[in-house]
DNA sequence: CCGAATCCGTGACGATACTG
DNA sequence: CAGTATCGTCACGGATTCGG
């Protein structure tokens, strides 16, 4: 007796997996995690998401849009300015993320020792 | 002032994003949360998580296996039956990626609902 | 028969250059 | 400054074959 709920996510005609795909996603992750602080301009999310290239981020970003995850704000300025922010939806995937984020942090040391031990298991 | 961490996660150069990047995967996502019941064989583990290529299976298993996040039982049976379970460092991964899985769910209908009104602004 | 390796096409990614 | 366009590369994913 399998106690779990057996989650939807797991089969593949389920809607919410298109968004389990989008949520656990590299660059979403840093993303969200980057606006949970607060709204920020596109050369500022550039910067903090680092090595993240223009397109991709824009990519990130629409796709994060169309979900009603970020808002988008134009400002009709000179220089351009854009900013992005969290919506209601997004701020609830905040915590979350923020918990992948952190286990990330908290336990790379041991998945640092893993990959070595097995890396020297499988090629010596 | 920034009251958030500014979490390693986000410099390129730092080791917890490649392990970031393992575990914020859906595929990542979808074994963990099929593995957090029990163990299971290779075959359950591909129907269970529908869709999955037995190549892409295979991938995502050696890596995670490789990060110290499950463990291979091979049985030198026939037909032959290898099984995987999550190791206690694996089991640290399972509320941090069932709260995201949950999130999926939980708030898919909002999701649906704010791609079909995107969808319906860019194309009339 | 089950698990996994091989081959190969497609699409995502990243770099660069260019426009509003 | 905030994107878009184009292109080369490469990893991902699917179909097939191998191995035990």
């Amino acid at each position: 007796m399998p106690e779990l709920p057996a989650f939807d996510v797991m089969t593949a005609t389920c809607p919410s997996r298109t968004s389990l795909a989008r949520v656990a996603n590299k660059w979403t992750a840093m993303v969200v995690i980057a606006l949970s602080a607060d709204r920020m301009r596109f050369r500022d999310l550039r910067a903090t998401v680092d090595g993240i290239s223009s397109k991709v981020l824009t990519e990130t970003l629409r796709d994060l849009e169309r979900d009603g995850i970020v808002t988008r704000h134009v400002y009709a300025e000179v220089p351009p300015r854009v900013e992005y922010e969290l919506t209601a939806l997004g701020r609830t995937l905040h915590a979350p993320i923020h918990a992948l984020g952190s286990w990330a942090e908290d336990h790379i040391s041991e998945v640092l020792a893993a990959r070595e031990s097995y890396d020297a298991r499988q090629c010596p």
